[in-house]
DNA sequence: AAGCAGGGGACGT
DNA sequence: ACGTCCCCTGCT
């Protein structure tokens, strides 16, 4: 175990930021993921110290950077201009949330699960493809699933999954990276908008999963992916009229902040019609 | 308690 | 620019 005190680290708001899907709150102050083939307990103990249940190799080599430890966001945070009022606020609520460098492969695959689902169906699915195919960790931890297992499925048994209409992305997919038309690993080098592209020739991958594999496993602070949440922001907080270039440099992290405030702010819950 | 609407989109037409 | 793809979840 290693004790740390971080600033700007907020487990709660990090496992429900929707940017990872296997991070679950098991008490008041713990926390527990599974990333890079580890199962990782944390414990927020007081105001911003934190105990990592791992060895400090580990610490060191994976969930430092995994979390994004090296970043200052308070620094980020104080340079959004005061004229700025949603986003003070929005920066306010969220706090705390960082943007987490996750494997390639397994957040390629949960964003072509994540369209039209709700984040607890989402986390349904990648759950039953852990459990039904990834390797054991310890008691009842899986890993995620590597290419080659997923492409060796055939399509009702990835179904089990509930995976909908999804299976045939997943599984095509799955047979490119496993054959190596395109090797993950290999694309950190190109610049944002050749990643971009890159990440489209997937089948199910459009712009905004591509741009929220940019940002959550390319660690492309600047993809500024646009769902319907972040869209009805931009609507009712800006008319339309946001201007990116302004937060080019942080606008993946802008966008967290938004996309949380939307999650948990009444007037953005979705209107029922009567 | 069953039934219904809606959900972090992408794709073919 | 539109309908359609599938199924889980949360509402009534």
């Amino acid at each position: 175990m290693i004790k740390k005190k971080i600033s700007c680290f907020d487990l709660f708001k990090i496992t429900n930021s929707g940017q990872c899907f296997r991070m679950y709150q098991l008490d008041e102050k713990t926390f527990e993921t599974v990333a890079f083939g580890k199962h990782l307990i944390i414990e927020n103990t007081n105001d911003d110290v934190f105990k990592f249940y791992c060895s400090e190799t580990e610490f060191n080599n994976t969930w430092y950077e995994y979390f994004d430890l090296s970043r200052d966001y308070d620094e980020i945070i104080n340079s959004i201009p005061k004229s700025d009022i949603f986003l003070q606020k929005a920066a306010f609520l969220g706090r705390g949330i960082r943007i987490l460098k996750q494997e390639p492969w397994e957040t390629l695959i949960s964003f072509i699960i994540s369209q039209r689902k709700s984040i607890p169906a989402i986390r349904t699915s990648i759950e039953r493809l852990c459990n039904n195919f990834g390797n054991i960790i310890e008691n009842n931890k899986y890993a995620f699933p590597d290419a080659l297992i997923l492409s060796q499925q055939s399509e009702e048994t990835l179904q089990t999954c509930a995976l909908g209409y999804r299976t045939n992305y997943i599984l095509k997919t799955s047979n490119m990276v496993a054959d190596n038309l395109i090797d993950l690993n290999k694309l950190s080098n190109l610049n944002n908008d050749a990643l971009l592209e890159k990440l489209m020739e997937f089948p199910g991958v459009g712009p905004k999963v591509a741009n929220c594999v940019l940002l959550f496993a390319y660690h492309r602070i600047e993809a500024f992916p646009i769902d319907v949440w972040i869209s009805r922001i931009l609507e009712k907080e800006y008319n339309n009229n946001f201007d990116l270039n302004y937060y080019k440099n942080t606008a993946g992290i802008i966008q967290q902040y938004m996309f949380y405030y939307a999650q948990n702010s009444p007037e953005y819950k979705i209107k029922k019609t009567k």
